[in-house]
DNA sequence: CCTAACGTTTACGCAAACGATAAGGTTGGA
DNA sequence: TCCAACCTTATCGTTTGCGTAAACGTTAGG
């Protein structure tokens, strides 16, 4: 959507891939693609006249997000679903905030979204939040044992604490 | 290790818990906890004479981080597997170290434990770095929709951009 | 027109991470 | 001593997230 797409200028718009294409371009397999399909995580941009499936590059956007959520965060398809739901009804919802001029409908749609983008936001804050902790132990830990290293190394002994000590 | 146990004071040292007590205390099934053992995860502290399985306040600590890496940070069991073999060898290196007075293998196990340390950073901060850019997004989304509201509700027009627009 | 490469649907297979149930032994209190 | 509540092992079932083949249609080039 980053610029105008005549109706019926499909020779210039943009140039459909086919799953195989997509699948090296996303690093997911043909099989996983059409799983997330069957799931409902994605509908194909087209269909060839052979039924193939064909994807544009928004399709591409979301199969990427898709794998992020999935590898990077360790979501589960189910959660993954959830966060796009939210996605697609925000494009709807500002679709439908384009065609009315009615300002009580446009702000609920805006307090819709608001909503939904709070209940992300604090989803992803909640693992981050999580992980932070571990993350401080852990460094924590590291911070000992680069101290005692040190220690060795200068030839004292320790005078703090032993390594891992907590 | 907070305070003191006593060698041979068994009968007033911890209280083992049973199965299912341990299940109400850690928020996991007693079968998740028997497969968590299945697969080498924990080994429970003791058995009764009956053969029941008896769990110190140790276990319970290990039952409740292998909960918060699987649910918090999604890990998969094989990479709790990791991490807490990572914990183990730094277990067993302090007790190497305090055996030890030999300079140059206190300093190896040093360095040793400093690399696990390192990883461990390493893999939390390479989660949280990309739940951190999600997160990015997904907060500039609603304060763009806070925005908007605002205006909406002050009667203005937006003078700036659309809801929902990068 | 032929065919290699690619696609389709359908279906079965598999590892992970448990849940459920069966058949039986253990514990602890009335 | 007896029973309910708990435990044991063992086995099978389930869900998730795909892999892998079968049987067949499509596309594009020579």
């Amino acid at each position: 959507m980053s610029h105008l797409d005549l109706p019926g200028a499909d020779s210039v718009s943009t140039p459909l891939l086919r799953i195989q294409e997509v699948a090296a371009e996303t690093g997911l397999t043909p099989r996983a693609i059409r799983y997330y399909e069957e799931i409902g995580l994605l509908a194909p941009a087209a269909r060839s006249g052979g039924d193939y499936r064909l994807y544009d590059p928004a399709d591409l956007d979301r199969l990427r997000f898709i794998r992020g959520l999935r590898d990077d965060a360790g979501f589960s398809l189910s959660e993954i679903g959830q966060l796009l739901e939210d996605e697609q009804a925000r494009t709807r919802n500002r679709a439908r905030f384009r065609e009315t001029r009615d300002v009580t409908e446009r702000r609920s749609l805006v307090v819709d979204a608001l909503g939904r983008a709070d209940r992300q936001v604090a989803t992803l804050r909640g693992k981050i939040g999580r992980l932070d902790t571990m993350l401080a132990e852990a460094a924590e830990r590291r911070l000992h044992l680069a101290r005692h290293l040190a220690d060795l190394d200068a030839g004292r002994e320790p005078a703090h604490d032993l390594p891992g000590a907590e």
